[in-house]
DNA sequence: TTGTACGCGTTATCAA
DNA sequence: TTGATAACGCGTACAA
């Protein structure tokens, strides 16, 4: 058992710290190993899962590193050719309910799978595009878009860095995009097929913005029910996907005409009609169903309650993790389209 | 203008990489400076801001790295004795609204400094204490914890690796550790005030679960405006900050006792107090007024309209920023606890 | 103004 | 089983 012996070249830095003390160095490799007297690379080794060392040795560097705060440092091993562990989240608006609660969970899901959120909030941010390319500037394992809205060419950009990148929520045409997406015509069909059955005939639909696939994907399903039906939407407005702007958007449907459902884009417009509906008088749902989308936690709140088309969160999570995983197992591997399926979730406004 | 003439090693492995690329190579400054004619230090320059370099090769560079897709890989940069940059945030539960509009506030504020934050969700956690220790493998420029129920044990590990702490919303008496805190007695007794002056005498409180100070001293407040009327609440319940538990919560008040006025420890529960008092047939604000804290968004939504006292989360964002940036300016500094102000908001529910 | 050389802290390889 | 050593990609002090 020789003592180790530390390199010259490395006490002369220490006494250069000592002399000037300015930012606390922290405890590396070299440090435990002096500690322990060991090398540098059993401190290593003891660090990794089935590596070569002497339990003896390996016991006596963990005591080591325990009393000393020693904790490999991550940037270090990630450079050196492995992954970094680091996930980019860009989230289109982290101010809608629905964006946040898959924020919420994705978040959740990765933290289980030891991998490191970054978060970018494109709703509070005036340079997107620049913050974009500052965390582009991390050897990211993965880039997770949370957004209806977001400039395609950033997706782009990142495969030309070959960082994988999952879209939820958007299916964006790229061999090397993978997608997670709900069957939006499919959902609103279903809840235009339910107010049908309950014998409404004057339907409205409260839209989303301009540009939105998931709202259009979701009139279209409305349209195509009633079609069926023979029957077309009475009126139709779009708001921006919050509350107040459904709340709006209703009073302006209300004005117009006389309707017996209301189909929102989002719960969070479904919420605000909801409330509209009540300021005017309007019985729901003896007078007026409303359904939403979405599912969100707020919609089962008593004094909500609301009707809604479920836009499962937790698999959509999932669902997300596991194209993230078998896209890092094999990065040659065709892109892939996960399709969610939704249900109705029978409340008390249809 | 000599040509730069790459190191041979530098061919030897690339050949290797050509023999067998598994994984693409991230285009590094060497690449570029090979296609751009000039040394690899030049590259670097060529992205430091004030560094020395020849205006004409600095377009040659920049050229090149754009025409590659380089852009300068963090975690190398931050190996090298700098900041990474990254700076873990800490939830205690991301289920919580307000929690989550602080978190939306916080990665806003981070993004636009050049700070990308990390997030770890203890809500949805199994081994919360882990993941905090591997995410500490990152040499963080700060960890803020927003939390009210967080191990202190893991803040002080954090003090002991020299990274800088902020804590939101709870107090923690350490000589590093930066706290923001809203003035929480304060807030809640100008509520009590409020509804004293309105006439109320039969008091509810709910609270939030044990060991949450913001819940007790907001529940000290109200009893110090109650006190200085000779009054005392008349009954109070517990729940666990969800809207859930406020509606559960206010329905055993109900039970309990006949109350003209109700305080929650925050807004979800008190709106799951409105939703309870409606079901009820109770008339709010004409028999029992209810007053919630935090003032989330959704508080302000037509069909809650909620009363309640203001904790400015925008305020509070920016404040935190602030001290992290004055612990990362001067790490030796004195910590500090910045106290923000509440105001009541009145709306329908009072 | 430019290039060389070194250090950042780690893991992987290789020879002992 | 172990220790020395070579990458990893970058910034920068230093010498030219």
């Amino acid at each position: 058992m020789t003592k180790y012996d530390p390199k010259p070249d490395r006490d002369a830095v220490d006494q250069d710290k000592l002399i000037a003390p300015k930012r606390h160095r922290r405890v590396t490799a070299q440090d435990v190993a002096e500690a322990a007297g060991v090398s540098r690379s059993a401190v290593s080794r003891a660090f990794t899962e089935g590596a070569y060392l002497d339990e003896e040795k390996r016991e006596r560097v963990r005591d080591a590193a325990l009393k000393l705060g020693y904790r490999p440092n991550a940037l270090a091993a990630g450079l050196q050719g492995g992954r970094s562990h680091l996930v980019a989240i860009f989230v289109g608006d982290m101010r809608n309910a629905y964006d946040t609660e898959v924020v919420t969970r994705l978040v959740g899901a990765l933290n289980a799978i030891q991998k490191w959120p970054i978060l970018i909030d494109g709703g509070g941010l005036s340079s997107v595009k620049e913050a974009m390319g500052e965390v582009l500037r991390y050897p990211l394992d993965a880039l997770i878009l949370r957004s209806g809205s977001m400039d395609p060419a950033i997706a782009r950009e990142c495969t030309k860095l070959h960082i994988p990148v999952i879209s939820s929520g958007r299916v964006l045409n790229h061999p090397q995009i993978d997608n997670v997406c709900c069957r939006n015509a499919q959902g609103s069909q279903a809840a235009a097929q339910l107010l049908l059955d309950r014998g409404r005939q004057n339907f409205g639909y409260i839209a989303g913005p301009l540009g939105y696939s998931s709202s259009s994907a979701r009139q279209d399903g409305m349209m195509r029910a009633l079609a069926a039906a023979g029957l077309a939407p009475v009126a139709i407005e779009a708001g921006d996907f919050t509350v107040e702007s459904g709340f709006a958007a209703a009073e302006r449907l209300f004005e117009r005409a006389r309707l017996d459902a209301l189909l929102c884009a989002n719960d969070a417009m479904a919420i605000g009609a909801l409330g509209a509906a009540r300021a005017r008088g309007i019985d729901v749902p003896a007078d007026l169903s409303i359904v939403g989308f979405d599912d969100i936690s707020m919609a089962r709140w008593p004094g909500i309650n609301l009707t809604t088309v479920c836009n499962p969160i937790d698999i959509y999570a999932d669902k997300v993790v596991e194209l993230l995983s078998a896209r890092l197992a094999d990065p040659e591997k065709p892109s892939d389209v996960a399709y969610i399926d939704t249900h109705l979730v029978l409340r008390g406004t249809h």
